[in-house]
DNA sequence: CTAGGGTTAG
């Protein structure tokens, strides 16, 4: 018990110095407060207790106001609740000069508005206030500066903090945890979780939802989770939805659903971090499921979850649901985010109309909205209008960066500006300060192979100054295959397989060139090196819908009901179109070298069974819906072209989406484009 | 009484 005398007043304390914690009884003439708790700071002083009345609003008409130090605390701390930045720091100053201190309540009252209204001078002087001498500020309070600092990016500010504190508690650590998170630097972020707990200091559950966005990508996630069902703190939401992002980086939807699923109650943004993690693994189908399942529990779908919807649609080409969701949209159309998911949804469908129209109709563009549309429209062949896109960006001020500048060298290359391409090439550093990476070297070795250009594309391979990889090579095995360089392809096929032994096609691809120019030996080099490697040519896999059932077309794979009918009229619709020039382009399949089972290679296509068992569809009257068509080969596109023509039946086939654009890749028939 | 989770272009 403590006595305090303030002119004719006399209060009464009861205090405790190491929980921080004050009891503050009033005198009897003052009944009103008992058992009163507040924050204490040392050196308790009748300006204290007057201000921890007035923070109560229960300051009675008192007798100190005439003495100017109280007033000014006063002042203080009323602004300080009042959120009156002005006046706090006027206050402030006056105090600084006379060494008068309030508690850490009022003052992270203060950093609070401070940190609001983004006023960072205001929040230094506050951090200088608490720091001179006279005053030892208490770990709570330091832990607010800390985390101002945080939210302004001044990491090394906050960092300097943390470092000279005395004493460092659990919200300490996470806070420069999250930090380092936010920032990128996760390596950092676990190294203080090492720290924190060699400290002794045990995490919590915010602790654990900050760390797991820095293991995303690190394999050290299946300890923390462990860790985190240990320590009893599973519970939480937060780090259930932490961890179901986790898992969806890791591509392990299967453990994200548990995680899911495990739980007892759910708010919206669990509902949109798994639906995100379906949305983003290209299983668009089950995040639409979640999605409907998520609003039959009543929640409402807010701009994540349409971002993540749309995200969806644009997997499953479903242009249909995807308007349907624009309309929902509509009522968050200042997001960017949101509308940049729109603009890609009608991209990637196919409806530049409508991707124009919405891209014309933002109020606000960023760097991705421009991609999205030079992208979009490079895919969809109008390379010109993508370039024209980009020109009136960079002068709309518009930085672009390595995605931007990707997408234009795309157009050039699919329009065959070999020149304009190599120019944007060759000055990009120069202009947008963008360094060349490895994917733009693809993507002109992309252009200059397509151009016929072969030798200078793998002079440009040797020149590069990142290593060429795996991907590299195979753009340029791609260019071979088109004007039939098979000495070049077979060097490009060799440099794909020492960086990815494991591609079957590659092999393939080897062992026809031999084939083809009578090099026996060698071909059964690689045929052997493939069986020694255990390597196997993943079968291809196509889909159809027709009348909303999903049919599978597997190589080799005979489960389909009416197989017999299809292959025969595969190989009628072949005959045919033989007849009018169509030679099919069998370089996929492995040759047999003894010849002896030369199974007819079109029934390795998978993708044409597809085509075919959808055209049959189609002249029986149903709804035939081509999904999963966005990576289709030339050879199955040219097939599906010239089948629709002879059959006359105003069936449109789009141009193909090249979706993964700017690397050599493989169609789902196992063909390389 | 300070600290934590989900969303867009390749």
């Amino acid at each position: 018990m403590c006595f305090c005398r303030c002119s004719s007043m006399i209060y009464e304390f009861d205090f405790n110095f190491d929980s921080l914690y004050i009891v503050v009884q009033i005198h009897p003439q003052m009944k009103s407060i008992s058992n009163y708790k507040a924050k204490f700071i040392p050196g308790i002083t009748a300006v204290t207790v007057q201000s921890l009345l007035h923070i109560h609003h229960q300051a009675p008409a008192n007798p100190f106001r005439s003495t100017l130090p109280i007033t000014q605390l006063d002042d203080f701390t009323a602004a300080c609740y009042r959120r009156d930045l002005p006046a706090a720091m006027k206050a402030l100053s006056f105090m600084q000069k006379h060494q008068i201190w309030a508690d850490s309540v009022t003052y992270s009252e203060l950093i609070k508005c401070c940190l609001a209204r983004g006023a960072v001078q205001e929040g230094k002087l506050v951090h200088k206030h608490v720091f001179s001498a006279g005053y030892q500020p208490k770990t709570f309070l330091i832990n607010t500066l800390i985390n101002m600092y945080v939210k302004f990016n001044l990491l090394d500010e906050a960092r300097a903090l943390f470092d000279q504190m005395p004493e460092r508690n659990v919200v300490s650590w996470t806070t420069m945890i999250a930090a380092f998170c936010n920032a990128g630097m996760k390596h950092e972020a676990l190294k203080f979780l090492i720290f924190m707990l060699r400290n002794g200091v045990r995490p919590n559950m915010f602790t654990y939802s900050s760390v797991l966005q820095a293991c995303s990508g690190l394999p050290s996630l299946k300890q923390i989770h462990c860790s985190i069902t240990k320590a009893g703190l599973d519970s939480d939401v937060f780090v259930r939805s932490a961890l179901i992002d986790n898992y969806s980086k890791w591509g392990e939807l299967p453990n994200a659903l548990t995680v899911f699923n495990e739980m007892e109650t759910r708010d919206l943004i669990v509902w949109n971090s798994v639906i995100g993690a379906f949305a983003q693994n290209s299983d668009g189908d089950e995040a639409l499921n979640l999605f409907k399942h998520m609003k039959r529990c009543r929640f409402l779908a807010d701009q994540a979850t349409l971002t993540s919807v749309l995200r969806a649609c644009t997997g499953l080409a479903l242009l249909e649901l995807g308007r349907q969701v624009h309309v929902h949209v509509l009522k968050y159309n200042r997001d960017l985010i949101l509308s940049n998911a729109l603009l890609d949804m009608y991209c990637k469908c196919g409806s530049m109309e409508d991707a124009r129209f919405e891209f014309t109709r933002m109020m606000h563009k960023d760097v991705i909205s421009w991609s999205t549309m030079i992208i979009g429209l490079a895919q969809n062949g109008f390379s010109h209008e993508a370039i024209e896109m980009f020109q009136v960006m960079t002068s709309s001020g518009t930085k672009p960066n390595y995605i931007t500048i990707l997408g234009v060298l795309f157009a050039c290359s699919h329009a065959g500006l070999v020149d304009k391409g190599w120019s944007y090439f060759q000055s990009m550093e120069k202009d947008f300060g963008v360094k060349p990476g490895r994917e733009h070297y693809g993507c002109m070795v992309d252009l200059l192979g397509r151009a016929g250009k072969l030798n200078e594309a793998v002079e440009l391979i040797h020149n590069m100054e990142a290593e060429p990889d795996a991907v590299t090579w195979r753009t340029l095995l791609g260019a071979c295959r088109i004007h039939r360089n098979m000495d070049l392809a077979a060097y490009a096929a060799k440099r794909v397989l020492d960086l990815d032994p494991d591609d079957a096609g590659t092999y393939t691809l080897l062992s026809n060139i031999y084939v083809n120019t009578s090099r026996w030996e060698d071909a059964e080099q690689v045929r052997k090196v493939m069986k020694d490697n255990n390597v196997r040519k993943e079968p291809g896999c196509s889909w159809i819908e027709v009348d909303k059932q999903i049919h599978a077309f597997v190589l080799r794979d005979s489960s389909h009901p009416n197989i017999d009918e299809i292959t025969r009229k595969l190989i009628q619709y072949v005959q045919r179109l033989r007849e009018v020039g169509y030679v099919p382009d069998t370089s996929f399949v492995l040759h047999d070298v003894e010849g002896e089972q030369m199974e007819d290679p079109l029934l390795y296509h998978s993708e044409k069974l597809a085509i075919v068992y959808g055209l049959m569809a189609l002249t029986k009257g149903k709804t035939v819906r081509i999904r999963k068509n966005l990576r289709i080969c030339g050879d199955c596109h040219l097939f599906a072209k010239l089948l629709a023509q002879m059959e006359d039946r105003n069936i449109v086939i789009r141009d193909p989406i090249r979706y993964h654009h700017f690397q050599g890749g493989v169609c789902s028939c196992g063909d390389y484009w």
